[in-house]
RNA sequence: AGGCCCAUAGCUCAGUUGGUUAGAGCGCUACGUUGACAUCGUAGAGGUCAGCGGUUCAAGUCCGCUUGGGCCUACCA
């Protein structure tokens, strides 16, 4: 509690100093996030006779660093959440972490090498154990950096993939899914990743451009001298192979059909098997078939009832079956002997250059190995189907909607789904084998005994995709199973702030799930960002050193012109070249904030105050027309914050203030507030007009409008504590005026005209000059006439 | 191989259902500092809206093609 005393002396200086002329969000900002906490202004009710609206954060990395994209999502999920907040939603943002398997597993195992040790030496249950301190190690930095950022999430409701209650909901979910025949265990066709020695889904699988070889290998025909031409580019299957494939119509082989081929080196006897799925155009026509080792050999294997051989073990490494002279060697290795091999007794032809693509495993970057293995699956066709049906009829909104198509395209080619992964670091299937090889599924230990009748069972190792437990998330974070006061409130949620890149792994699942298990979709809209890039529009990665870190950008502009930048930058569909003269022009929007309070605060007279509303009755023109402005603004940032269009509401608010506000307004109150040309009210109009403006610029600027706005004589009048809760300022329509918006557009193009010509003549800026001005129209050169002071004030 | 997106000022991008003279920020030029703000003010320069064709009274905007980028999906040995 070290910090206690001088917190306190910060807030009471809060709105009683003098104002510098610099602002420096630096001293403020965290004592407004530091105070809105203990106020719990951020804590979400359940129930609550206001409407509900929530987010659920797309949970990052328990151990993870924040970065720009996640600065980027959770500036708009905030915006999102203050803005409804304001407007007097029961606003609920849920905070939380996942366990992100396969990452944080390999970050310890990383660290335990460095140790000199392993995983494995460890033992599951002590390695574990290093998981779980590493987790609570790191655990405290994401709620760290998104306080920095002015996160408004209820951390009373934050949530951890593996906490006991998720966990449960996990183990609900696997028993449901399974007890409906939509989870099975089988032995399959999986990708493997033999360094990160689990199984991965096809989604881990990143399809890479390699230039690689075809083999051209020669089989024997049995029974006669001929000999056939098989091309690879896998020549370390061939150990594997069981048959040679042709196709049915392929007139040079018709001669094949119902003979065999035998296999070089190994003397298996090879049936030719005819099948469509061949193309003739390819290599010489004729595929070797290896059932075990390539996933349309799998296929066509099943298709024509052909054994599989596992010749490449889970280790990458070559097994007992691929013979003497390469059991033992890695996959690599044994492509080189075998070609070599091939080459001494004469079956390699030749060797041709060839580009293809090859699947590579997304976290270890190494050729996955099609291997056939033990695994879980989920069969998420009717799911899927689900999925497809709330998109269509909008119940769902992506956006932007060309997303469609492509949700569309995945859902429709969905393939089962690997859920089990070979690690350590997640939920544990819950399964459980009986000595005589039985499964049982069950939620707990205690069930499965129960089931079992006998207490003898071993629970399956596997852990599940993290996925798995992150497609729960928006009902598992609300106390699924349980039918919560929460789930009721909050569920479906409203929005899904993320970013595209996830829109299978993650997105879908969340649909299908919801769906599934709550009978309801998980949210109504989905707002999919762009990618963060740095100036140059390149992708920024730790190899290109471009890096940039929104914690240091936050320290050296200040979190509100961060945010203010990447939500004016979030146009639909677009990537973000964030750059660094872009926050700094924010920064300085930021300043003139705070200036044009500070102007503000020095000159009104002393009985104004922030009125909560003002009748227009009685003003003069300049009064009439910025309150009339003020009116359409709030209406039209409004209607952009419906429709996600955060770039344009942060647009007009920069243009309002700075422009409409700062530039004309206060160059107009002058003259009033020196007491040269007095005009009713005008300290109440500019107070309210900056009371609204700060509401307004809130969402957005959380830190510095709630600096400014407590310092506003009457502001107690809209709220008593906070600009956080106090409510976002709608259309006036009494406050529209086009006469005195007509009026003063007449009377600022006078003045610009007249500054121009002062420019182009070359005259001093500072020398008085005689006016004459025609109007075209009577009521125009009424207005003028009313307005002479004021124009020869602002042209001198 | 299919699909999606993009091309507008020196740079990064807006530009709604087609409708006056295509906008912003940064950068650039000139001038300006004792009264909110130099993180500023005033004025200004700068665009054949990638190219070609079409629809229309009217196209940056709609349609087709071409070129050049980017991304996603995909089992071609």
């Amino acid at each position: 509690m070290s910090g206690t005393s001088t917190e306190t002396a910060a807030i009471n200086s809060i709105s009683k100093e003098e104002m510098d002329k610099r602002f420096d969000p630096a001293g403020y900002e965290q004592v407004w996030q530091r105070r809105w906490a203990e106020k719990g202004y951020f804590k979400a009710e359940a129930p609550s006779a206001k409407p509900s609206y929530c987010i659920m954060i797309p949970p990052p990395n328990v151990t993870g660093k924040l970065h720009v994209g996640h600065a980027l999502q959770s500036s708009i999920q905030d915006l999102l959440t203050r803005w409804r907040r304001m407007q007097g939603f029961n606003a609920l943002w849920l905070p939380g972490t996942d366990h992100a398997g396969i990452a944080t597993q390999l970050m310890v195992e990383r660290q335990l090498a460095t140790e000199g040790t392993s995983r494995r030496e460890l033992g599951r249950e002590l390695f574990l154990d290093r998981m779980w301190q590493w987790t609570e190690q790191y655990h405290g930095n994401i709620r760290e950096q998104l306080d920095l950022l002015g996160a408004s999430c209820d951390w009373t409701r934050e949530r951890f993939t593996l906490d006991a209650g998720l966990s449960r909901a996990v183990r609900e979910a696997f028993v449901r899914l399974y007890r409906e025949g939509l989870i099975t265990r089988g032995e399959y066709m999986v990708n493997w990743s033999p360094k990160l020695g689990t199984a991965v889904s096809d989604l881990e699988v990143e399809a890479k451009t390699v230039q690689g070889k075809l083999y051209y290998v020669a089989y024997a025909v049995e029974g006669s001298d001929e000999r056939i031409v098989v091309a690879t580019t896998r020549p370390e299957t061939m150990v594997g192979d069981t048959a040679v494939a042709l196709h049915p119509e392929d007139e040079r082989y018709t001669h094949l059909h119902g003979k065999a081929a035998v296999l070089p080196l190994v003397g298996r006897r090879l049936p030719f098997v005819a099948d469509t799925a061949v193309d003739r155009e390819l290599g010489t026509g004729l595929v070797k078939i290896t059932p075990f080792h390539d996933p349309n050999d799998f296929e066509m294997g099943k298709r024509h009832d052909l054994p599989g051989i596992t010749v490449i073990g889970l280790d990458g490494r070559m097994t007992a079956e691929a013979g003497p002279g390469f059991a033992g060697l890695d996959r690599f290795e044994a492509r080189e002997k075998i070609v070599e091999r091939l080459r001494d007794e004469g079956y390699l032809i030749k060797i041709e250059p060839h580009t293809h693509n090859v699947g590579h495993s997304q976290r270890s970057g190494e050729p996955i190995e099609p291997i056939v293995s033990t695994q879980w699956f989920c069969d998420v066709r009717s799911m899927a189907d689900q999925a497809l049906a709330v998109v269509r009829d909008g119940r769902v909104r992506l956006i932007p909607d060309s997303w469609d198509k492509t949700w569309e395209h995945w859902l429709t080619t969905i393939k089962p789904w690997c859920i089990s992964r070979q690690l350590w670091w997640g939920h544990q299937i819950p399964a459980w084998y009986t000595e005589d090889g039985r499964c049982i599924v069950a939620h707990s230990l205690e069930e499965a005994i129960a089931e079992a009748g006998t207490d003898r069972l071993t629970q399956d190792p596997d852990v599940l995709d993290t996925w798995f437990s992150s497609g729960l998330w928006p009902f598992s974070t609300l106390g699924w199973p349980d039918d919560t006061q929460d789930l009721r409130t909050f569920y479906p949620t409203d929005v899904l702030v993320t970013a595209f890149d996830i829109i299978f792994f993650w997105v879908a699942r969340m649909v299908m799930d919801g769906l599934h298990f709550m009978g309801d979709v998980p949210f109504r809209a989905v707002h999919l960002t762009g990618l963060v890039r740095d100036a140059e529009g390149q992708k920024m990665s730790k190899t290109k050193g471009n890096v940039m870190d929104p914690t240091e950008l936050i320290s050296e502009y200040g979190a509100d012109a961060l945010r203010f930048t990447l939500a004016s930058l979030d146009s639909p569909g677009r990537d973000i070249p964030l750059n660094r003269d872009q926050i700094a022009g924010y920064r300085a929007f930021g300043n003139k904030l705070w200036n044009a309070t500070r102007f503000a605060l020095s000159r009104i007279p002393a009985e104004a105050r922030v009125r909560e509303t003002i009748d227009p009755e009685g003003l003069a023109a300049p009064e009439r027309w910025i309150l009339s402005r003020l009116s359409r603004v709030a209406a039209e940032v409004d209607a952009r914050f419906e429709t996600f269009r955060f770039d344009e509401a942060c647009n007009r608010l920069y243009h309002f203030f700075w422009g409409d506000f700062c530039d004309w307004y206060i160059e107009l109150s002058k003259p009033a507030l020196s007491g040269e040309a007095p005009r009713p009210r005008v300290g109440d109009v500019l107070l309210t007009v900056l009371d609204r403006a700060l509401r307004l610029l809130h969402p957005v600027m959380p830190f510095l409008t709630e600096e400014l706005w407590q310092r506003l004589p009457g502001h107690e009048a809209i709220h008593s504590e906070t600009i956080c809760l106090a409510p976002y300022p709608r259309r006036e329509e009494g406050w529209e005026d086009d006469v005195a918006e007509a009026g003063m557009e007449a009377l600022t193009q006078v003045v610009t005209r007249v500054r121009a010509l002062r420019t182009e003549m070359g005259l001093p800026p500072k020398a008085k000059l005689d006016l004459h001005l025609n109007a075209a129209d009577s009521g125009t050169g009424r207005l003028l006439q009313e307005q002479s002071a004021l124009i020869q004030f602002l042209t001198r």
